[in-house]
RNA sequence: GGGGCCAUAGGGUAGCCUGGUAUCCUACAGGACUGGGGGUCCUGUGACCUGCGUUCAAAUCGCAGUGGCCCCA
């Protein structure tokens, strides 16, 4: 504080430090180019050419997955009112979030429109259209388009929009109910997948009754621990039933010629999973990406002493080297000091920075720096096969980082006071006896949310937190973002 | 839903109390020397959130709006 001039200096482009989450992940958007929360529109923000470069990656491995057996397509942002309001429960669940277009020009519309905050409500109706017999089902629909939401509440960069710009929404179709309840495990499984794929771990419950999808018989969601022990919802599976078939009635006609109703389900992921994916694996020096997702896999900082033009050519036929084998390479030949540029790509998460100077011109390798800090020389001719493992070490040890971190945030409790320690700073696992009364008076006691049973897993007899029923079953309480 | 803090170049800030000339760092542009973990020097560009009010005069005082952040439900 004495002598400011050197500590400003000192501070020069410097994240503040993690255990401050909230600081360090605003910093952190703008720093490493992400997003851009300045645009002049409460809980709107712009996607950096680099943070939305991000995103085409991440989203690329969400249609690999589902591109297996769903069909891309692409509905209109509008919604007429009347169709809007024929879904009673879902209405009532959306209401006071929805922005309304009233006017064309200067003439009031006749029929208000409705920008989606979701989209079943424009796609089923034309899915009315679509089915006709037991031959079109299953049916499985999905697409990535922007929604809006009125939120009253705090918005928050990539985690709570007023405009979310990058919503994956499937819809699917089943003959039955079984059909459809499978349906919302293969989802389940296509996005652990996923996460997996981003080495984020995460956790699976089923949601409480009061607090699943409007006009769902019920919702699965995914839930990843934030560097605060708060829990951010990164993806939901909901079983609709009948629900919706009922009220814009969606029938089949099935083998034995009966019109029946359709059982649905909807999943989605937003760009929640980016804030998780930056959130999780990076640290003071900024981003850290997997190897699969980096716009930037591979950066090359020559070393520019001695003979320059030596040093240049060398670099640039790395670089070749690397573009050729398809490797997402950047040569990074501009005017500042090496130092400058390992932290400028550093704060950019770039996995594998490669330096080339005289002293490595001389024995034939190149220096290797991962981005959690593993250094090594490696030799141009293994370069290609070196790049291919160390992505791979990178990847598991992102991995392992992570999950210590996520395992360690998690403690089975069995009273109240123990829950309400635990989710001070992570997740609880609480006994429950399933019944809706102990669960309000769980969230009541522990001033936590309840985010549901945990799915796959098995837990020994215990007595209910709240009235002590002897039973196996369990909920995961946390702070929810 | 309730409460608090805040808004000055692209980013971070000083100035505001006590009304009059806007400070420093960084970034950016040009140049020179440099270059294996944030270089130095010279020159230059760039700002008082919006509206209304008070006043001879508003970054500064008042009101409203917009936007941002934090805490609690």
């Amino acid at each position: 504080m004495t002598d400011s001039k050197s500590d400003s200096k000192t501070q020069i482009s410097k994240l503040p430090s993690k255990e401050n989450f909230s600081e360090w992940y605003h910093e952190l958007l703008s720093m490493a180019e992400i997003i851009d929360n300045r645009y002049p529109v409460k809980g709107m923000c712009v996607w950096f050419p680099f943070g939305f470069a991000i995103r085409k990656n991440v989203y690329g491995i969400i249609r690999q997955l589902l591109d297996v057996d769903h069909q891309e397509t692409m509905f209109p942002l509008m919604i007429p009112e009347n169709e809007f309001m024929k879904e009673a429960q879902h209405i009532k669940g959306f209401e006071e979030e929805v922005y309304w277009v009233t006017c064309g020009g200067t003439s009031p519309l006749d029929v208000k429109l409705a920008l989606r905050p979701t989209s079943e409500t424009a796609i089923y109706p034309m899915f009315k259209l679509w089915i006709r017999s037991h031959a079109d089902l299953p049916l499985r629909i999905y697409q990535i388009v922007n929604t809006f939401r009125y939120e009253t509440k705090h918005t928050r960069p990539l985690i709570r929009l007023r405009e979310i710009t990058s919503f994956k929404e499937a819809h699917t179709v089943h003959e039955t109910w079984e059909q459809a309840a499978e349906q919302v495990e293969v989802a389940i499984s296509r996005y652990s997948e996923f996460y997996r794929r981003l080495a984020i771990p995460f956790l699976v419950s089923r949601r409480p009754s009061w607090d699943k999808f409007p006009g769902a018989d019920y919702t699965t969601a995914i839930d990843v621990i934030m560097p605060d022990g708060r829990t951010l919802q990164v993806g939901t599976a909901h079983h609709l039933g009948s629900t919706f078939a009922k009220t814009y009635q969606i029938t089949y006609e099935a083998q034995d010629g009966e019109q029946k109703l359709v059982n649905q389900t909807c999943y989605g992921i937003s760009e929640r999973c980016i804030a998780a994916l930056i959130s999780v694996h990076g640290d003071e020096k900024g981003l850290a990406l997997p190897f699969e997702v980096a716009p930037v896999q591979v950066v090359i900082i020559p070393i520019l002493l001695g003979d320059k033009q030596k040093v240049l050519a060398a670099a640039d036929e790395l670089r070749q080297k690397l573009q050729r084998a398809c490797v997402r390479v950047q040569l990074d030949a501009s005017d500042e000091r090496p130092g400058a540029k390992f932290y400028k790509w550093e704060m950019k998460g770039v996995p594998l920075r490669l330096e080339i100077g005289p002293r490595d011109l001389e024995k034939g390798v190149v220096t290797l720096a991962r981005r959690d800090g593993v250094k090594k020389a490696v030799s141009m001719e293994n370069l290609l096969e070196a790049i291919a493992n160390e992505a791979n070490d990178l990847q598991a040890s992102l991995y392992q980082r992570a999950e210590k971190y996520a395992l360690g945030q998690i403690k089975e409790v069995s009273s109240v006071e123990d829950a309400q320690d635990q989710t001070k700073k992570g997740v609880a696992i609480v006994p429950w006896c399933g019944s809706v009364e102990c669960g309000h008076q769980l969230e009541d006691q522990v001033e936590a949310n309840m985010l549901g049973e945990p799915q796959g897993q098995m837990f020994p007899e215990a007595a209910c937190a709240v009235c002590g029923k002897i039973g196996r079953g369990r909920t995961y309480m946390a702070r929810q973002y």
